[in-house]
DNA sequence: CAAATAGTGTCTTTGAGACACTATCGT
DNA sequence: ACGATAGTGTCTCAAAGACACTATTTG
C-alpha cells in the first residue's frame, strides 16, 4: 500500500495492521418512459457471480476520478449518453452483498427520455435492454446483487419527488405537449390526474411554443419548453 | 495507458493487486438543540493534516462491517450514543477532498435531544465539544477536509425534512410540552409559527399525558409523548 | 393585582379536487 | 356530422394563515 501507518489514523485509533480496504463502485438506474411503462436499462451478466441474470450497469471507481466523473463514464462507454440528468441514491454497503469480496456500491438514479435513450442504443453495440419496472419488482425477475432492492427504492425516489420537483421533464423531449407531461406524472405518481388541476399547477413551469403536433385524428396539441429559472 | 484502468468491466476478474482501492470512511453530523440554537458536535484534530481543526466525528469501515454498523461503533466509542436516530445524508467521493489520499466519505445525520447528548458527553472523556451550526455557516470558523460543506448540506436536509417528516420528535426527550415542539420546529425552518396553527397540524402525532411542568412563573404546560404510528 | 406563557375559537385566504363545458383535428 | 383528444371556466372543499380571545401559574 502506498499510504502509510501513520496516515491511517484518520480521526480514529483504527488498527491499520488488520486494515483491508472494500471496493466501492458506482451502480446507475437509468429510467424512461416507453409504452407508457417505467423502464430501467439492465444488462445481462455474462461471468460469475450471477452469470446470466440482470444486473445495473456500473463501475469500478478509479482512484483518480470523482464518483461523479466515473457515473459519466460508465453512462457514456455502456449506454452512450452525455450531459443527461442523474442524482446520487444512495449508498449500499451490507459485507455480503457482492459473495466474493466486499464491495460498497454508491448508487445514481438517471432519467432520460426514450428518445434519446433509444438513439445512443441504437448507435452502439450493447448488450443492455429495457425491462418494466413493476414487472421487475413483481418478482416474476430475480436480479444480480441487490440490485431489485436498489430498483425498488429508487422507484420510491422518483414517486416522491415528482410531487415538489421537475424531474418528469427529464424524460421527455425538449419539445413536448402538455398530455405527454401529464401522462408522465400519471405514471410516476400510478395514479391519474385531472387534467385542468394539472394544467394549472405546471403551467408556470413551461413556456408554450408557436408549434403544434399533426397528422392524429384529433385536435392537435401545443408544444411547450421547460422553463429554467 | 490508464484506460485499461477505467475499462475494468464491472464485477469482473477483479485483481486488487492491480487497481488502488479508494478508502471509504463514515463521518457523522450529530445535530442537537442547545439555548435555542441548532448545533453540531465537533472534535478538534490531534493530527496532521489540518491539526488543530474542527472536524467531524468518523471512522473508516472495517472490511467485515456494515456502513450502519461504522455508524453505531462510532456514535457509541465517540459520543457515548446509543439507539439514537440517525440517516443516510450523502457520499462524498471528491478526489483531493483528502490531500493525503483518496478518502470516500459516507455521511450520516444524526439526530439527539440535548439532554441526552450531555449525559453521554458527561460520562466520557471527550475531546469534543457542541458549536452553533449558523456560526459555523457564516464562515466565522474553518472546519477540516469539506466537511463545512458537509454541515451545509446537512443543515438543508434537515430545513426540508422537517415540513413533512417526524424529525423534530428526534430532538426532544421523550416527554415535551408542545410550546417547546414547536420552538424545536421553528428553528430548524428558521421562522415563527403561530401557535394554534401549528398545534392543528400536529395534534394527531403526540399523545397527551396527565403531567404538567411547574415551577415557572406561568400556566403550566402539559407533557405530551410521540404517537408511533 | 400584573406579568408571563399556555391554550382555543374562528374568520380569511389559498390551493387542490371535481366536473362540465368548448375547441379543433381526421375521416 | 362524428369520434377523439386538446384545452378552459368555475364550483366545492380542506388545509394553511392570521388574529383575537380565554386560562392558569408565580410573585
Amino acid at each position: 500500500m502506498v499510504e502509510s501507518n501513520k496516515d491511517m489514523q484518520y480521526l480514529d485509533n483504527y488498527d491499520s495492521s488488520i486494515y483491508k480496504k472494500p471496493s466501492v463502485t458506482v451502480d446507475l438506474i437509468i429510467l424512461t418512459i416507453f409504452e407508457n411503462k417505467l423502464m430501467v436499462y439492465l444488462v445481462n451478466r455474462d461471468q460469475s457471480p450471477f452469470i446470466n441474470m440482470l444486473a445495473l450497469p456500473g463501475s469500478f471507481v478509479s482512484i483518480d476520478e470523482t464518483l461523479e466523473e466515473a457515473v459519466e463514464r460508465c453512462l457514456e462507454r455502456k449506454v452512450g449518453l452525455k450531459n443527461i440528468y442523474f442524482e446520487q441514491l444512495f449508498t449500499w454497503g451490507d459485507v455480503k452483498r457482492d459473495p466474493r469480496m466486499r464491495i460498497i456500491s454508491v448508487s445514481y438514479l438517471a432519467l432520460v427520455s426514450f428518445e434519446m435513450l433509444n438513439k445512443s442504443l441504437g448507435e452502439q453495440g450493447i448488450n443492455g435492454h429495457l425491462f418494466s419496472v413493476e414487472e421487475i419488482l413483481s418478482k416474476r425477475i430475480n436480479l444480480a446483487f441487490d440490485h431489485g432492492e436498489i430498483i425498488k427504492y429508487a422507484r420510491e425516489r422518483v414517486t416522491n419527488k415528482v410531487e415538489y420537483s421537475p424531474i418528469a421533464f427529464e424524460l421527455l423531449p425538449d419539445k413536448f405537449t402538455l398530455p405527454q407531461l401529464q401522462r408522465i406524472n400519471e405514471i410516476l405518481l400510478g395514479k391519474d390526474l385531472y387534467k385542468a388541476n394539472f394544467r394549472k399547477k405546471i403551467i408556470d413551469q413551461v413556456i408554450e411554443t408557436n408549434e403544434f403536433t399533426s397528422g392524429e385524428n384529433h385536435r392537435p396539441s401545443k408544444l411547450y419548453v421547460r422553463r429554467m429559472n
